[in-house]
DNA sequence: AAGGCTCGCAACCGCATCAGC
DNA sequence: AGCTGATGCGGTTGCGAGCCT
């Protein structure tokens, strides 16, 4: 009945790592790598530890270039740009941040980038505690609503204002997003997370783009934004998505026109394939 | 000064996926 | 193709530190 433990939970410590059990650790596997599997490292090492709990601990603190300690500005912007197109995919957030661990970057979300962002103010008797954070100023970034990540797709074809850009949904073609005088966020050029080609639906022709910045959106060298052929957003959707890539504030600097060309092949179509089942 | 409360972070848990047989 | 063990991942928990009353 039931799955079979990964280790024998009575005979094995659990709670914080002292700072033995960490040198132990640390030798052992700088020594001998992780020596075969983790399962079969503690005994090796002479850790009464589970594997999972081994690991766990090097991958999170031990492991040489863990970066501890507070967050930058660029990696805050790096983050919830990411959280807003893929969800929290945190292994895959954390691998934009060298240094960072997912878990790291889970806890920081969780605790303090979520709240910030969606301007969660708990109803409480007592006064905010005094944070440690340096900047306060990120209610303005990224987010625009507190709406869930990117998942139900569904069409729209109406016009809408998108980062506070008239937002015109065409009917054939590449989605196709001239920016005018904005600035692609370089960091944000520079994600990839899949593919470096689209290729057009209309014309059959593929190109090289610049970052594929996930969510099926890609930017080109030039400043264009592409979506792949195989998906589709609500305007809320790309709403998010373009304030992220964009920075924080459009500033109501709203004289560019963006054209959304949706791909006629998918017309009709009434649920898509997941694009995150591409990565 | 002490007790209560809140927050942040390390660690745990269980499910999903991968890899080898 | 199916089974089994190992690993990866994301959600959750528990504890310690700091702040408030």
């Amino acid at each position: 009945m039931g799955r079979t433990p990964c280790c024998d939970k009575a005979h094995v410590k659990r709670g914080p790592w002292s700072p033995e059990e960490d040198t132990k650790l640390k030798e052992f596997i700088e020594k001998y790598g992780i020596g075969g599997n983790w399962i079969s490292l503690p005994h090796k090492a002479g850790l009464r530890r589970c594997g999972k709990s081994c690991r766990l601990r090097w991958l999170n603190y031990l492991r040489p270039n863990i970066k501890h300690g507070q967050f930058s500005e660029e990696e805050d912007r790096i983050i919830c740009s990411l959280f807003t197109t893929i969800g929290s995919r945190w292994s895959i957030i954390a691998a934009q941040l060298p240094g960072r661990t997912d878990n790291d970057i889970k806890n920081y979300w969780n605790t303090k980038l979520k709240k910030k962002l969606l301007g969660i103010t708990k109803p409480s008797q007592t006064k905010p505690r005094q944070q440690k954070q340096h900047h306060q100023n990120h209610q303005q970034c990224c987010l625009p609503s507190p709406s869930p990540p990117l998942q139900g797709r569904s069409h729209t074809t109406t016009t809408t204002t998108i980062g506070g850009f008239p937002f015109t949904p065409a009917t054939s073609g590449l989605l196709e997003v001239p920016y005018g005088q904005h600035q692609i966020k370089e960091s944000s050029a520079m994600i990839t997370l899949g593919s470096d080609q689209t290729c057009s639906s209309s014309d059959g022709s593929c190109s090289t783009k610049a970052g594929y910045v996930g969510g099926g959106v890609h930017l080109d060298s030039e400043g264009y934004l592409y979506g792949a052929t195989e998906l589709e957003y609500s305007s809320e959707e790309i709403n998010q998505l373009l304030i992220s890539i964009l920075g924080c504030n459009n500033g109501g600097t709203n004289s560019n026109n963006l054209y959304l060309d949706y791909p006629t092949a998918n017309a009709g179509r009434e649920e898509l394939e997941d694009p995150l089942n591409y990565y």
